[in-house]
DNA sequence: AATGAATGAGTCTTCATTCAT
DNA sequence: GATGAATGAAGACTCATTCAT
């Protein structure tokens, strides 16, 4: 007698989740030179199962992310929920950001490490990319309304984007090298990443590479 | 009639470098997955000759990254030659970092490919945490001289290093993104990230994680 | 309450066929490189079952064929009952097979098949070449007597019985090629093989090899 | 000291003719189910020496392919060389197809085989077909020149053409079962074959599929 | 009787490394 | 010192076959 329907869907839905949890461990671990054995094995499956779960590899991969792409996450989804001004709004989402790095310290890892890598099929980079540009595209926007309500300093936007999203890579980077994923001691607060962009007072950064202004 | 051994040392050392000059080009475009036939073509040389002057193709990878971590280059040596004050001498190394950032955008990005993909020996593994921690301490050192001497707000000094780090580690991991090795638009001024450390005259961020502060 | 034995029974030879007939279109689309998973599917049923019915892959491709060995289809079983001379008797076996071929193009298809790629069972492999045996000692007779009877011309008898054999496979492999099964175009008479035998006036073939006898 | 480029050519060359070889003696024995692993071995070299060689296993199939696709060996190619009426000419390519037949038995072993193992590129298959077809075009376009001056019989071209390469490729479908790639007795004369067309005082055959005409 | 999840041996292919010249 | 042909140990992936249900 065959198994329910039911509890081959269960095993099934069991099974894909197992395999994709091996597989955070294990692109974790070892980047992308992790094998379809050692997924196997810290699966505790034989190499052959996996493809009846997943196509290829790369496949596996690129559900690893999608998982995490998951729209609700999407920051253009959650800013037209955040309350107040300009300012208070880069800072709901830097602090946002931050929090999420508390709770999930692998979560955004996957997204550097795709991008790093360089075998990553098209379609999936340019999914990617196209997050990355759009957190981009918010932050650029609100600094620039943030800005004109004078609310923070005038330097060049796209100057204070990119140093405000490179010191969130970073952070998000330094789990990487933490054995254990990355402790959460001496995650800065949003407010320390937040002055970067100045105050209305602050004249903006000299031109001068020394930077000894102000 | 042979060559002297002098002619035969200066030729040697010209394909030595000749070939960790490839190693670079080759390793920087095409990752951990650049094959030895890649760098051979590169050097224009056998794929044998490689052996003679390097182990293993690991070896050549950490010769390309010892020949980086010269004692010359060492923050802390140049630590001693900076004039002023602890503040200035933190703009100094900010400053001294972004700039090579501008002039050879490829630099760094070996030392945190290596620490991200698994496969470096412990050995060479150890010696690069080593130049972090180096360049951590230093920092440390100086956030709390600045301190004492009012120069800089009074925020956790560990906390103030690691968002300081990371914000210049995600500057360089920027670089290996952008196909031609990095434009050098937005790179920002030094005093925009210090501006991260706030003045004496700024509260420390608050506890709460929403930071609510100032 | 259990099924009859009798229904049972039944139930397992509908089984049965119903494997082989999805056997014998699946081979004959994707020869020798179709899958089991293709045949299940195409029978309908799941992977495991055809195992309850067959040992191997191989005994389902083996009962295929035996299949079409039944003593009752042999070339020998059905000479005794033709009538006529025996050139009538050439004629109506040829015409036989050319017109088996028009009905069931496949038919033979398995037979050359599995006589040229290598995996086969020896034990089958002997009953097929017994088969093709037979029909050639068949042949070769009815030519020997013909000749006698001054029904057909003087050739070597192995001689003829092989170009006639030849011309009757290739025949047959040619429905290989056509997309659908081969279309009934184009399939010549059997008088027109016929011919090859020759008249009681014809003279044997020369054995100059450039063949400008006549 | 490196081997002479001259040296080096050599044995490459040496290397693909062993190479191509062994793929014969292999494909010939195992039909398509034959492994890299048998080739090399048959080459008495290691795996991935094969790789040097040749981009894959099809690659090496397809060598050895177009190494019979040579132009110089094209019908279309000789046929202009043939002196003589258009039935002279047709025994002629029948005459020199069975003493290639004669000479090298495994010789158009390939294409057929090629043709029929489904697995193989398209533009290859194209490439054969094209051979097939321009073998069929040459004998119908004599076929119809020999009607036209009264050498043969009136027979349907197609039918005529269709007969005679099935016969043709019949023989040489024989050679693949004998095991030791074909015996060359019993190989039939080109006039035996030719008969089939008919003289222009053999009316054609009749419709009739039971063939009772003449 | 029937299912389909799971296995594992085997296939093609790549690539760091060795070695005869 | 230099070459490049040759090796062999993986790696990703397939598929006939088994087995718990």
């Amino acid at each position: 007698m065959p198994r329910s329907a039911a509890a081959n869907r269960q095993l099934q839905q069991a099974q894909r989740a197992n395999l994709l949890a091996a597989a955070r461990r294990v692109f974790f671990r070892g980047g992308a030179s992790a094998t379809m054995a050692d997924l196997a094995a810290e699966a505790g499956v034989s190499q052959g199962l996996a493809y009846r779960y997943f196509r290829s590899k790369e496949a596996i991969f690129r559900a690893m992310i999608e998982e995490s792409l998951d729209p609700k996450e999407s920051l253009a989804h959650r800013l037209g929920k955040i309350p107040g001004g300009p300012r208070a709004q880069l800072t709901a989402i830097v602090t946002g950001v931050l929090e999420r790095r508390r709770q999930a310290p692998e979560f955004y890892r996957y997204f550097y490490r795709a991008l790093a890598d360089g075998d990553l099929s098209p379609s999936l980079r340019r999914r990617l990319q196209a997050r990355f540009e759009e957190l981009h595209r918010a932050l650029r926007h609100l600094v620039i309304e943030a800005q004109a309500a004078g609310e923070i300093g005038s330097d060049d936007p796209e100057e204070l984007v990119t140093v405000l999203l490179a010191a969130l890579e970073g952070l998000w980077r330094r789990t990487s090298r933490t054995p254990e994923g990355g402790a959460n001691d001496n995650i800065p607060h949003a407010e320390v990443l937040l002055r970067m962009l100045g105050s209305p007072s602050t004249p903006p950064a000299s031109r001068s590479v020394s930077g000894r202004g102000a």
